[in-house]
RNA sequence: GCGAUCGUGGCGAAGUGGUUAACGCACCGGAUUGUGGUUCCGGCACGCGUGGGUUCAAGUCCCACCGGUCGCCCCA
């Protein structure tokens, strides 16, 4: 029997997850700030909803859906991403007619592609992002990289790099589109297999290629930023007059193309530029996506959003040193001597957490010596000393850890003390 | 899906065909009876990813599978 967990996929233990949990509440209070809530829709959807939302020519839909057929011969599909869950939460709960748009929410959760692991790139990975609909407003979408800045920023990154692009409308994709195919089409035999397939289904994605970085033509190729009507260069040049004024640096890549079909006009990609990060370096990405709501049956609203990698972000986190300000201190552990003793230690611990205190004690049986080791591996502020003596006069002696000093406090008076050091003290 | 590389106790790591699988860390116990983080002593893999095969003999050689890592593709 394999008993591991399976390919793709790893166990959050202790140690890790109060990173996790402090990168969460981060995004937590930023998203408060911002004042986007929370969504949480289901971990798999009908498979025709990302086949429509994401794009039926995409990788990720035609080679990496965890794809299942339930008991009831409907095809469901774990999520791979978050975009198109939000979107269909928000026609099919008519999000579209709440007083106060546009909304804004943000979401936490799994995610699950089929590809080959390896560092940085999971088969189910956790994905916080954020999505707004229903405003067409330039300033929204510098809203949305502002706040995946102060989010990288706030939690001491320094290493990054912001990309951004225009893809433009759709006129402007379609004229394009046009020119890069007849752009390409005289060189097509000198280009890579995967990049003469790129010619008839997605062109864009030519300028992207790696192996054919180098060829003449990708010089020379028309750029969007040339093919943007009027309309889309002047929503392009408000967003970025937007990050100026925020003082967001940024730089334009006009190959900077998004994997998924629904995104037009802006883009942005956020990088690592952390020593030793291996090869993948984008910690987030994101974009506009207006059609995309009328798409999956909505009335037409624009959106945007973007999504990151917590795994991701944590490990760029460790690249740069950046030790995450967790507190690993336990307030009290109980070191009973006796049997009469570790008795009422099991009473008063329980006294003691009720009344809103941290305390831990043991429970193997071990020597008293031990128990303080225990203690002391636990970073115990303070250790609660209970044995024969003290049981007889109704008294604990409670021991700084700190300083070594010691003070004797009646049973009675026990929980005032405790939340009165633990006030003071650290 | 393709290429490369690796897989020994809780962790790190020796072992390069042949007696009881080094060593370090961690852990447990002890160094005269109730006070931790130091030191000293002792204990701790019936097993070398899994399954086959070669051999008198395999952790050490061969094959398959599983898994990790790195790169490609792609992406978060």
């Amino acid at each position: 029997m394999n008993m591991k967990a399976p390919r793709g996929t790893q166990d959050l233990l202790p140690g890790t997850t109060e990173k996790w949990q402090y990168v969460e509440a981060k995004f937590k209070d930023l998203c408060n700030r911002f004042n986007y809530s929370e969504i949480r829709t289901p971990i798999f959807e009908h498979t025709e909803l990302f086949q429509r939302g994401v794009g039926d020519t995409t990788d990720i839909v035609q080679k990496e859906m965890y794809t299942f057929t339930d008991r009831g011969d409907r095809s469901l599909t774990l999520r791979p991403e978050g975009t198109a869950s939000v979107v269909r939460a928000f026609v099919e709960n008519k999000l579209f007619g709440l007083p106060s748009q546009p909304t804004k929410l943000f979401y936490f959760g799994p995610m699950f592609r089929y590809e080959r692991p390896q560092q940085g790139r999971m088969r189910q990975f956790v994905q916080f992002g954020i999505e707004a609909l229903g405003s067409a407003d330039p300033a929204i979408d510098a809203e949305v990289i502002s706040l995946a800045m102060s989010g990288y920023q706030e939690l001491g990154l320094r290493s990054l790099k912001l990309v951004i692009n225009s893809l433009g409308d759709s006129e402007s994709r379609t004229n394009h589109r046009n020119a890069l195919i007849s752009h390409f089409e005289p060189h097509k035999e000198e280009l890579c297999g995967d990049c003469q397939l790129r010619l008839e289904k997605n062109p864009l994605r030519i300028l992207d290629c790696k192996k054919d970085s180098n060829h003449p033509a990708m010089e020379t190729a028309p750029s969007i930023l040339e093919y943007l009507n009027d309309e889309s260069k002047l929503y392009f040049e408000a967003v970025k007059i937007h990050l100026d004024q925020m003082g967001i640096a940024y730089v334009v890549d006009k190959n900077l193309v998004r994997g998924l079909d629904y995104y037009n006009h802006t883009a942005f990609e956020i990088m690592s530029e952390a020593e030793g990060f291996g090869a993948i370096t984008t910690l987030s990405g994101g974009g506009r996506y207006n059609g995309l709501v009328e798409d999956l049956g909505g009335p037409e609203t624009p959106g945007i959003g973007f999504a990151l990698s917590v795994e991701r972000l944590l490990m760029a986190l460790e690249a740069e040193g950046i030790e995450l300000p967790l507190n690993n201190k336990l307030d009290c552990y109980f070191v009973a001597l006796g049997e009469k003793a570790s008795s009422e230690a099991v009473r008063l611990t329980y006294e003691l957490r009720k009344a809103g205190i941290q305390v831990d004690k043991d429970y193997q049986d071990k020597k008293f010596k031990a128990q303080f080791k225990s203690a002391d591996r636990l970073n115990a502020k303070y250790v609660l000393v209970l044995g024969d003596d003290e049981i007889e006069n109704k008294i604990v002696n409670v021991k700084d850890m700190n300083s070594g000093e010691q003070e004797e406090v009646a049973f009675e008076q026990l929980v005032s003390y405790l939340q009165e050091v633990l006030r003071g003290g650290k």
